[in-house]
DNA sequence: AATGAATGAGTGTTCATTCAT
DNA sequence: TATGAATGAACACTCATTCAT
């Protein structure tokens, strides 16, 4: 009841006290990333989906469950969206590349609520930052596993996974949180390109640049970004 | 009076207005990044700086002053500091590795404040969010020049340079803002040598790299790193 | 429907009316002696009697019919129990004692309930105030009877009946309203015997006494008490 | 600042403190008094006593310091001006007939914020109703002392003090609490002659009753009460 | 007869801002 | 120039009551 991932409601039914919440969650994440969460009402969440004030208090105990919960969506969707797009890839390379686009992909479609995370997570009570951040790491760990099979199946030198992995999470999240710097520069296919260019590629022994070199023949998204920067 | 990046005060000594507002903009840094900008009031400002509500709007306009000024003090220590401490210091290379430094080094001091910069641009009135982003990119720029230096001295392959830079960047910022995960793993000296290893050897010509092993020899600030992670 | 003492039920049946009315009241006593009228609120009058919310409504009208009906049960136990314990006994010294006994004993019985009637009778729509105010009246000319036959048969001298009764019954009431006072220095039985000595013995004429002096060898219940307070 | 007893102001001025408050709580005695405490409203407060709700949150801490202020500045009346009508009076026979008086004229003049006593000390935080009942108990021991000295002085028989000068202090309580139905029958001057007959006359020594006596020849205020109550 | 999800007016409280001194 | 008392709009949250099922 106290724990810091659950939140409780009054309501008993759990169908609906997941559609509520969906519908609830959806209209707080498009407001919180939008306007921020202190300047984000209850009221203007009430009245962007539908019910009463008094109905997100029976889905929620507070402002601050919304909030934890509406993080949680945002990080629910790398760690069930990054897996999804990995079936069915079978190359370490690939996957490793196809797990960088499938961030980039969902950050980009998600852009404000990606930014969201990084404006909002400090408001939360401490116990239920500490979980948002190990979600992060958990999608992190996904990665992780991509670069441990490249190293492991000879296609990339050895090289500080940890760091490498944030580093490309970091450039994942920068789609959004520099966004308004990037759009001039970059459509998404081009931010990928030249992220794999500057992140993976230079990583690879001559077995993983060759692999990559089909991938790129294959799909356009992984096109080498030229030297310059891709126009728009 | 309504040109976005002056901040109209009420009392007429510059040299008063000057020091009165380092003061009450140390307090207001502090206590921003320690609980967040709308968490913190006004009356709190007063009572850290020593002053009374009454002065603050003296000197300030209102709260959006307060985020402005402070957001572009932590965003001026970067773009005074880093080229202070390329100051004397010659070599393409050891420049660029001295700029990552410098940047890192400044972000680790101002930890909580460089958060800060990420959690509450999007509370600023959207002139102001440009004005800010504008000296992030002036900083940006210090380092595109090392880059450029680097290229053009033909210690550097051709690279996107933006891109790098951005890379770069944004590796400095996460030491404040991964810093719950990085701690674990890195001390500062540590996470440089991390990101150099990263994102500055990889790009290196037969030139620079040899340039940079001088650099390691004479430095043990830019030691390689080992293979896995450096212990804290 | 607009007559005070009357409250509607949606339910016709009315023998359910009067089982999970005493239900709901039950609760509903026991709630708002323990937290008070407005802090108790009809979700936790429905839990703790195990009907629905929707229930309650179907038998009262609003909250303040559940108040109204609450004091009502408690005043209904002085006018009912103090009767009760009253049959079977014929002299009317002992009649008196025994009354302000049995008085004693339900107050000690329901000692949250009779400070609530204290604390909520105000909270009560006017009209039903003043019905509250009757029954309480109706259980002291009971007290005001025995008092009156010990004066007609001798027993005691001629007083103001109605303010030596009130008088009694706020000694009664004392126990439960001074409770945190009294309990450190009586038990009941303590504090009925000081009682007696205190708002009964002094008008006893010699027959009364010697009537008192009986009753106290047979029933240590009305032992003398002691010059000082009786230790618990 | 954490202690029960203490009640923090934003303010620094003593003297307006002093001044503020003494407003404030005129406006909420009378309203906690008459409508009751949780249905009064700051905002009624604000507006009955002039000044902002923001103002109110400057001088109390929340609505429970201001009920709690509330009770105690009415049993600060009792405490205060019973020893004042008490100076002067040197006979202790006089002196418990005079507190009684003193007592019940307090009560009569504060009737409905006398109630307010009985219906919202148990609203009180537990810590502060502790001190509302120590207040209690030294207005008590005020009275206690009276006793004492007529029994030590000859003029009382010995009797169990605290429960005959709680005694009393019901019958002054009762004057406002029963007031519905004591005011049909007498006025305060018969009310306090009855509660003199009822409950300081039985126990007096044929000293102490020449005494009374005498008193009563001197102020028509102890006149004896007639055997029938006294009409109004 | 019985449920409990849904409503929204109303509450205590906060805090940026003003202004008389 | 400096103070801090004063303001009141705005907020998160509660809870008596309704009503579709």
């Amino acid at each position: 009841m106290s724990s810091p991932e659950h939140v409780a409601s009054a309501v008993s039914d759990p169908r609906l006290v997941e559609e509520r919440r969906a519908g609830i969650l959806d209209a707080a994440v498009r407001l919180f990333a939008e306007h921020g969460y202190y300047v984000t009402t209850i009221q203007q969440i009430a009245r962007a989906s539908g019910v009463s004030i008094g109905l997100i208090y029976q889905y929620f105990g507070d402002k601050d469950d919304i909030l934890f919960l509406s993080l949680r969506r945002v990080l629910d969707r790398y760690e069930t969206e990054i897996p999804a797009r990995l079936e069915g890839v079978g190359h370490p390379v690939d996957r490793l590349c196809t797990a960088v686009w499938a961030y980039c992909a969902i950050v980009d479609e998600l852009r404000q609520a990606a930014v969201l995370t990084y404006r909002s997570t400090g408001s939360l009570r401490a116990d239920r930052r500490a979980l948002i951040q190990q979600a992060e790491l958990r999608t992190n760990r996904l990665l992780e596993g991509c670069v441990r099979d490249c190293v492991e199946g000879g296609f990339m030198r050895p090289i500080d996974e940890f760091l490498l992995v944030y580093q490309l999470v970091m450039f994942c999240h920068a789609w959004a949180l520099k966004h308004w710097a990037m759009r001039e520069r970059f459509d998404l296919a081009g931010y990928v390109s030249g992220g794999i260019a500057l992140l993976v590629e230079p990583f690879l022994t001559a077995r993983g640049r060759s692999a990559l070199a089909a991938l790129r023949r294959r799909s356009r998204d992984f096109s080498a970004a030229p030297a310059g920067a891709a126009a728009v």
